[in-house]
DNA sequence: TAGGTTATTTAGAGGCATTAAGGAAACATA
DNA sequence: TATGTTTCCTTAATGCCTCTAAATAACCTA
């Protein structure tokens, strides 16, 4: 690909593969905790220090696998969307909220560290790589809800019903993704948004236990009041 | 109160007071990684292994300070709720929720180990003081909620759209709460702790602040949503 | 006042993050 | 091809952490 893919660089490529592989298993056989620069060096095969020849620190190692996990759920979400190329925009939307579901709730302990790292403030920074790999995240709904403002609007509510403060910041929002959404579809987006993944959150992080065992009918039920809510619940599959 | 009040008792209880304090500052002031049993026992003034005749190890004082967590979030709940002893249901309803909120946002580090404690698994046994402490958390609003049905019983959806599975577990979650709500009523009131609560963790995990820099206009639109939904929009504040 | 309980201390084993200093291999170039 | 540089990795070494064990002081009680 790029022009430095000398064999130096590819061996480099190699062992940052091995490390991330490394790092994930530790996260998903025994834990956040189990996740130390000792632990992931031992498992690779090197000894500590060594890992400093490719992350500054443990924090920087958390962030990058935690960009891995970004991207491999943009993607899974990708290609959800892709697989239906041709199939009406409501088809697609909640084939993709499906896949983000589906790919969480088999990778609990990844999409942990997705939405709680267990780091906040290094990780937080406006150009981190995980930054990065979340703004892609979010671009998928936000681009097929795009799509469908453009080719089906959804219905919004009254600006005049929004408080002021609201509208001052779905207005720089608006303004932040070039004014592809106005506020008030801006407003609708970020709605469903909030419910769509904060379900999620709350499915993973095990705080619905104490009435489910089961979420995927609570999920579903959630599409479909999205999909009334975009004006998609007759095209879509029920 | 208990027959047991030697002044041994009353020491103990002073010290494990101080502990709780010395941990809480230290989360507060530093950061979760900053708790460690070390750096609270420095705080109160002994060293390190004396903390283990207060409590087992690490978890069980992470678990320990977190359940009084739980309680004074709570405690603020009531608090808000008996002051408004003689107010229509739907007032005491949404002081509560808002309560909740403004607790949450000028705790976070606090509201923080409420739902992503550091430690999943250990402090998620059902007899752990942590989760009785999150029972009567819940209880709070399952108990207006209650209220409200019993003096004017909220819309409830029709059996017959609710999968088989969520019918299943609504049943089983309205005996756990020994049918005060039948699972209809159960599934309504779920519904709304899903958005209220799941709206508080995206604020305070900060997986927001992509769009919003301030949400107090966000949580106040979702109370009039679920005010409507309740039936409760005309009596209750605007 | 003697014996038992409780509170707390020091010592120590084992682990982790991180820095420093040095060695060996791979690479580039004169 | 010989030399210097870059890259990768190792072994100390520091300082922190958890947790166990053994010893000591303080307190209560029979």
């Amino acid at each position: 690909m790029s022009a430095h893919t000398s064999r130096r660089e590819r061996l480099r490529q190699a062992t940052l593969e091995e490390i991330h592989a490394a790092a994930r298993r530790l996260l998903v056989e025994q834990g956040s905790a189990a996740v130390t620069i000792n632990a992931v060096a031992r498992q690779v095969g090197m000894s500590g220090p060594a890992l400093y020849h490719y992350y500054a620190g443990h924090d920087e190692l958390v962030g990058a696998v935690t960009a891995d996990f970004f991207r491999e759920l943009t993607a899974i979400m990708e290609q959800a969307r892709d697989a239906r190329a041709g199939a009406p925009i409501g088809d697609r939307l909640l084939a993709v909220c499906r896949a983000m579901r589906t790919w969480a709730i088999a990778h609990p302990a990844e999409f942990g560290w997705i939405f709680a790292s267990p780091i906040a403030p290094p990780n937080r920074g406006a150009g981190s790589v995980r930054h990065q790999a979340a703004l892609s995240f979010e671009q998928v709904l936000l681009d097929l809800t795009v799509e469908l403002w453009r080719t089906r609007p959804f219905p919004v509510p009254d600006p005049a019903d929004l408080s002021a403060s609201l509208r001052e910041q779905l207005t720089a929002y608006s303004a932040t993704i070039d004014g592809r959404l106005p506020p008030e579809a801006a407003h609708v987006f970020l709605s469903c948004w909030i419910r769509l993944y904060g379900l999620l959150c709350m499915e993973v992080l095990h705080q619905l236990d104490f009435a489910y065992t089961d979420l995927e009918p609570v999920f579903e039920e959630c599409l479909r009041d999205l999909a009334v809510t975009l004006g998609i619940d007759d095209d879509a599959a029920a």
